[in-house]
DNA sequence: TGAAAGTCGGTTGTCGACAATCAGCCGTCG
DNA sequence: CGACGGCTGATTGTCGACAACCGACTTTCA
């Protein structure tokens, strides 16, 4: 069952909301399928106008497409799309690391203590949760930038790119421990590097990502053999 | 009169929307006024849920604090949220030079002519269309990138920093030949500049406008001896 | 006189009903 | 046999009503 009321919320849509965002990045509701406003409302116990609301919402995040006039779908992303999304999330993020002026340690404690537990995770094989350490661990970066209008366009883009990685992984397994690896590797270029060099290593990692998805066959449009 | 039929539009809360906005945009609505849900749906002749629909929209490009049970209003944006706004804006233009490898002959045309209409518009002492044409500057270039999510988030942005310098307006006449000179001198470095210089120019070009507009005593808690 | 409790107007939250519209199907016609 | 046009079921668009809630004002009591 699926209760909006067992979710602390401050409203009720915002509750819907958090259910059907739950279901789409958990890929319980696969990209392409369709979200009709009456069944859901009556599958939630809520009315029309809440889910509709929520829906808004998440149309917002990106998750959801919705047309006039016609059902809404939980969003189908492009090869050209996420790369788009990856590329706008790296100019975000590097110009956070501008940001960063002073003392690193700090942040770059916080992204150790990720990068451990990501390496426990790894050995569980809980890609789930490795992609919540991944959304946290660049989220040390853009939050040490201080700069809150980044952070809220940066977690934009974060969200519809986790929902894209959890819906890829059904499909094909990523080597997490290479993830690991790659994390690690942020760490100790931006422990030494130079704002550039950084911001290089950055690219790297983030194209990097998107470029294996592609390889492996997950993005749809890039396929090889397509 | 405000009907929103009058409007082109595809769905009566994007009329209402629009309306709104434009309202917002022109400062007939100032920033912290309240807008209340019924008043303005009789107003414009539609239902409060249609009103509501368009107020949400206009939540998330930033140009309405909706607080839950309380009613809506205009954004009144701090310093801090302005720099903030302004430096996310300079990195996604950023962003977008990096993309632009090629010829840059067809966007450094586009954006001379649109310099060329801002000093007949400085002429004329126009400065809500002077204010557009920045948007439709600055616009050629994150166009040329062929970045859709850049564009995408660059625009709302874009339009939040619109609305903050139209309400600017009212209380301070900013030179407007000297923000002819500022684009112009973009154009120039565009021309000629590295990658490097070229961003570098940027940021002046940014964070100087949101300084001078600061020193102007535009902005709340930096006006000089508040 | 001060604070706490009660009351009231204003505003948003939530809902179900009805209208408008679209896609797909089916029948008809050339 | 193909294309055009109307029909129909499904789905969203729009609306007004009622409920819940919040803040401010008033009243009361110590």
């Amino acid at each position: 069952m699926t209760d909006p009321g067992s979710f602390l919320h401050r409203s009720l849509p915002e509750a819907v909301y958090l259910v059907l965002r739950r279901k789409i990045l958990n890929n319980e509701y696969a990209a392409g399928q369709r979200l009709v406003e009456a069944p859901l409302a009556e599958e939630l116990g809520v009315s029309r106008s809440t889910v509709r609301e929520a829906l808004r919402q998440l149309s917002v995040d990106g998750l959801v497409d919705i047309s006039p006039r016609r059902h809404s779908v939980v969003t189908r992303m492009s090869y050209e799309d996420i790369r788009d999304a990856c590329y706008a999330r790296f100019v975000l993020e590097a110009g956070a690391v501008r940001c960063i002026t002073g003392n690193r340690d700090d942040v770059l404690g916080r992204m150790q203590q990720v990068v451990d537990r990501m390496a426990d995770t790894a050995a569980d094989g809980d890609v789930a949760t490795m992609i919540d350490l991944d959304t946290e661990f660049h989220g040390c970066i853009i939050d040490a930038a201080g700069k809150q209008r980044l952070a809220v366009l940066w977690r934009t883009l974060d969200a519809q790119m986790g929902a894209l990685m959890r819906s890829s992984i059904d499909r094909q397994h990523i080597g997490l421990d290479e993830a690991v690896r790659r994390h690690q590797y942020v760490i100790d270029v931006f422990r030494v590097g130079s704002g550039d060099e950084i911001v290089a290593m950055l690219e790297d990692h983030y194209l990097g990502a998107v470029d294996s998805m592609a390889e492996a066959g997950v993005l749809e449009g890039k396929a090889t053999g397509t």
